[in-house]
DNA sequence: TGGAGTTATCTTGAGTTCAAGATAAATTTT
DNA sequence: AAAATTTATCTTGAACTCAAGATAACTCCA
């Protein structure tokens, strides 16, 4: 309590759950429970500066990933729901949406006729090229009230549990 | 550099944007990505717990928040609603879901013609009252390789930032 | 080489969600 | 008290996702 004067929407939760069931531990709930209502509040502010360029979450995530794939912007669609943790049926849904909007195009795979590569369309290459400088400024922008000792400590521990949680992915 | 020797999933994602786009300045893009992988990837192991009481995540939601609302464990739908941060339209389902379920009850409200208030039903709570013993457990289970030092300042750090979000809803 | 097993992708059907609009009750104004 | 506004909820239709199964192309040996 010395640290954070103010509360946030999990303290509330906190204090109930202490009445209903006192004789529980919630710290790890706490945490997840900040963990998830971050992410959701987070969705929201990303999302503006992708439909100012026409783009869904997922259309921006798809794109940016050919992108920094780097040149040719060319990848399998094996890799890209990998990558994107979704399953290949929502990756073949994808592909069709993206393809119907001429941001990918479908490529012959010479080496492997299983599969047909994505890749950036010039117009989709514009697109993500602008969209990514805005994002990144604009996610800039959101953590611009944290300061940098705050942003590194955010970024530290946050590692920390994702080294955990990828860990625990394999077993 | 220094304290992370290990490597995480977004570690690779920030080398290939220095390669592609080296101009970009991607602190804040690499925190918000592990914020929203350590989300993904922490989603299935809480699932497990929710599974064996044959809950899925969304009805574990809306029975622990009327469990944690205290006797006699009834609340409005939009009470409801607006804790779980979804849409009346959402509401209206899941409620659908738990009444066919049994696990929930609609009883009429004195006070407000409009609504029908949402009660746990008493299989309801005992399932719900169990799951969320193991629940905690569950997380206190995940998050136990990391120390105690490092689960404060984690819940510090993401405290910080929701604070900061919950103060960007507003405008 | 040819069949067994593996890998890559797609198809299908069901589930969950939201946005937008409809409905009905409560509240405020006039 | 009637009209206008607000509030609470539900309905509808479309979008996105996944799990499970189907299909086709590869790989590996015997």
């Amino acid at each position: 309590m010395s640290k954070h004067d103010k509360l946030d929407g999990i303290d509330p939760i906190i204090e109930q759950w202490k009445v209903e069931k006192p004789q529980l531990d919630i710290g790890a709930m706490a945490i997840i429970g900040r963990l998830k209502r971050c992410h959701t509040l987070m969705q929201p502010q990303l999302n503006k500066v992708f439909e100012r360029h026409d783009l869904s979450f997922w259309e921006f995530d798809v794109l940016a990933t050919l992108l920094r794939s780097g040149s040719p912007y060319c990848l399998a669609p094996t890799e890209l729901f990998s990558t994107l943790m979704v399953t290949s049926g929502t990756m073949t849904h994808r592909m069709t949406q993206l393809e119907k909007r001429s941001l990918i195009e479908r490529v012959a795979n010479e080496h492997d006729a299983r599969s047909k590569l994505v890749k950036l369309s010039p117009t989709g290459f514009d697109i993500i090229n602008k969209a990514v400088d805005e994002h990144v400024q604009n996610e800039k922008y959101i953590l611009s009230n944290l300061n940098p000792q705050q942003q590194t400590q955010l970024d530290s521990s946050l590692k920390d549990l994702l080294v955990l949680l990828e860990g625990m992915q394999k077993n």
